[in-house]
DNA sequence: GCGATCACGTA
DNA sequence: GTACGTGATCGCT
C-alpha cells in the first residue's frame, strides 16, 4: 500500500537544500507551537501531534510553490516503488566475489613488496601523508600541488610523477587495487543477506538538485569505467534461473535538457538529427565538417559538453584537458559563439538565482541558492555554478522519475514477471525472463521516451545480459 | 567512537 | 567546473 502523506518529502520538496528532518526543527519552521525534544514518551507523543499538524501547513506550502503535483504524483508514488526496489535487492554471485577478493589480495602484496622494496623501507601505503613523505621527502620528487594540510598525493599528481620516476606507476597500481578490494570486495561482501542479494538503500530526500542517491551499499558507483574495475559487475546476476538483466539508460539525457531550455538552434538540430554530439560540436568549435573532426577534437568537444553543464569556467575546462587557461578561454568563447542560445540560457539562470533566490527544473522542483550573493568571489561563483547545473540536472532527474513510475504502474498491470532493481541516474535496471524481453523492451523504452515531451526526442538506449558486466545491445 | 581529511568510485 | 557515498588514516574525546 502506498503511503499518502511523506512529511520529509513534503519538506524536501519546499527546500531540497535542508540536510535534517526532525520534526522538532520542521514545527518551528511552520509556525507550530514548540516541540519538546527527548524520548520520553511525552515527547515522542509530541512529535507525533505535530506531524499530523504539519501536514497541512506542509501541503498548502507545496500548493503555494506550485510543487504539489510533483508531490503527489511523482515523489510520493515514487515512495512505494524505491521501497519494492530496496526489498527485491540485486543478487550477488558471493562465491565470484570472494574469488575476486583472493586475487586483488595476492596482486595488492606483490605491488606493495615491489614499492617496499624500491623504497628501502615499509610505510603505511594508505597514508597519503606517510607517502607524501616519501615521494617528496626522501626520493625528492617535485611537490605538484597542496592540498590544506601538505602535498597532494592525488592520482593527477602521481601520475605526473610516473613520468619521471616509474615507482610512481606502481604506486597507482596499488591505489586502484586496494580502492577495489577495500570498497568494492570487502564493503560488498558483508552486504549480502541471506537470500543471496544486496539491498541497498535509495535517498530521496538527499541531493540537493533532485537526484536519488544510494547507501549502504552504494549501488551507483559501481565501476564501469577502467576495465579492471568494471569486472566487479560479473558479480551482480539475476535472481532467478535462466533470467537475464535488462538495462535502459538515457542518451545525452542532459545535454538534450539543455538543447530543450536554450532553444540554441545548433544544439536543437544536432539532436533532431541524431548526430554525435560531441563530433557536431567539434564540427562547431574548429570550423571543419563532422567527417574531419579528429578524436583529439572530439575528445576536447566533449570536455567542453560536459563543462557546459557543470557551469565551466576557463579554469575548469583547462584543468580538465590540461591546457592553458587562455586557450581554455578560446575554446568557450568559441562554442558560445557556435552556440549563442546556450549562453543565453546560462546567463539567464544566475540572473534568475540572483533574483528570485531559486532555480527550478522543468517540473517545478527548486533549489534555493542564498549564496549567489556572497561576498566571497569563490563561494559566490559555485553558487552560480549551481545555478546552471541544477535545473539540468535535475530536469533530468524529473524526467527518470517521472519514467520510473509510468513503468511500474504498467508493468505491475502488464502480469510480467520482470521486476525493477536499481536506478543510476539516467539508467534503470531490470532482472526479467528473457521471453518478457520484448514486451519489457516496449514498455520500458516507451515510458521513458514519452516521459515528456521536450524539444528534441529523448533516446534511450537497451541492452541485456547474463550479468552486469556482459551488457550487450538489445533490440527486440 | 567521532569527525575531519584525503582519495576515488559513479552519473 | 555539477551531484553523490565509502574507506582509510589520524587526532581527538
Amino acid at each position: 500500500p502506498e503511503p499518502a502523506f511523506d512529511g520529509a518529502i513534503a519538506a524536501y520538496l519546499l527546500n531540497p537544500g535542508r540536510t535534517v528532518y526532525r520534526i522538532e526543527d520542521l514545527a518551528r519552521e511552520f509556525g507550530l507551537p514548540e516541540v519538546p525534544e527527548g524520548e520520553t514518551p511525552g515527547a515522542v507523543a509530541g512529535r507525533a501531534g505535530a506531524l499530523l499538524a504539519l501536514r497541512p501547513a506542509l501541503e498548502s506550502a507545496l500548493r503555494e510553490a506550485g510543487l504539489w503535483s510533483l508531490f503527489a504524483e511523482i515523489e510520493m508514488p515514487l515512495v512505494g516503488i524505491l521501497a519494492r526496489m530496496e526489498a527485491t535487492g540485486i543478487a550477488v554471485q558471493r562465491e565470484a566475489l570472494e574469488e575476486m577478493g583472493r586475487e586483488l589480495e595476492e596482486r595488492i602484496l606483490a605491488v606493495q613488496q615491489e614499492i617496499f622494496q624500491r623504497v628501502g623501507y615499509t610505510f603505511n601505503l594508505n597514508s597519503p601523508k606517510q607517502l607524501a613523505d616519501v615521494l617528496f621527502g626522501k626520493m625528492g620528487l617535485p611537490v605538484i600541488k597542496r592540498t590544506k594540510t601538505g602535498p597532494s598525493t592525488d592520482a593527477e599528481v602521481l601520475e605526473e610523477l610516473a613520468l619521471q620516476e616509474p615507482l610512481v606507476e606502481r604506486i597507482l597500481d596499488y591505489r586502484t587495487l586496494v580502492k577495489l578490494k577495500g570498497t568494492y570486495v570487502d564493503g560488498l561482501a558483508p552486504l549480502i543477506e541471506a537470500d543471496g542479494r544486496i539491498h541497498t538503500t535509495f535517498n530521496q530526500t538527499v541531493a540537493a538538485t533532485g537526484r536519488l542517491s544510494s547507501a549502504d551499499p552504494n549501488l551507483q558507483n559501481i565501476p564501469i569505467r577502467i576495465e579492471e574495475g568494471r569486472r566487479i559487475r560479473k558479480v551482480f546476476i539475476p535472481g532467478e534461473p535462466g533470467w537475464v538483466l535488462f538495462a535502459a539508460d538515457y542518451s545525452q539525457i542532459e545535454l538534450r535538457v539543455v538543447a530543450h531550455f536554450s532553444g540554441d538552434e545548433a544544439l536543437l538540430d544536432a539532436f533532431r538529427q541524431d548526430q554525435d554530439i560531441h563530433t557536431r560540436t567539434a564540427a562547431e568549435v574548429f570550423g571543419v565538417p563532422m567527417e574531419e573532426v579528429t578524436p583529439e577534437m572530439r575528445r576536447r568537444a566533449k570536455a567542453v559538453n560536459f563543462g557546459l553543464i557543470y557551469g565551466q569556467s576557463d579554469y575548469g575546462l583547462a584543468r580538465a584537458l590540461g591546457i592553458g587557461r587562455g586557450e581554455a578561454k578560446e575554446f568557450i568563447q568559441r562554442y558560445f559563439d557556435r552556440y549563442p542560445g546556450v549562453k543565453a540560457y546560462m546567463e539567464q539562470k544566475v540572473q534568475e538565482a540572483r533574483e528570485k533566490g531559486y532555480v527550478t527544473t522543468l517540473l517545478g522542483r527548486r533549489r534555493f541558492l542564498p549564496e549567489i550573493h556572497a561576498r566571497t568571489f569563490a563561494v559566490r561563483q559555485n553558487a552560480e555554478r549551481a545555478a546552471i547545473n541544477t535545473p539540468i540536472q535535475g530536469t533530468a532527474a524529473d524526467l527518470m522519475k517521472k519514467a520510473m513510475v509510468a513503468i511500474c504502474r504498467r508493468l505491475d498491470a502488464s502480469g510480467l514477471r520482470a521486476r525493477l532493481l536499481l536506478q543510476v541516474h539516467d539508467e534503470l535496471v531490470f532482472e526479467a525472463p528473457p521471453e518478457e524481453l520484448p514486451a519489457l523492451y516496449e514498455l520500458v523504452v516507451g515510458e521513458m521516451e514519452r516521459a515528456l515531451t521536450l524539444r528534441v526526442p529523448l533516446k534511450v538506449e537497451a541492452k541485456v545480459g547474463r550479468n552486469w558486466y556482459e551488457m550487450e545491445p538489445y533490440t527486440p
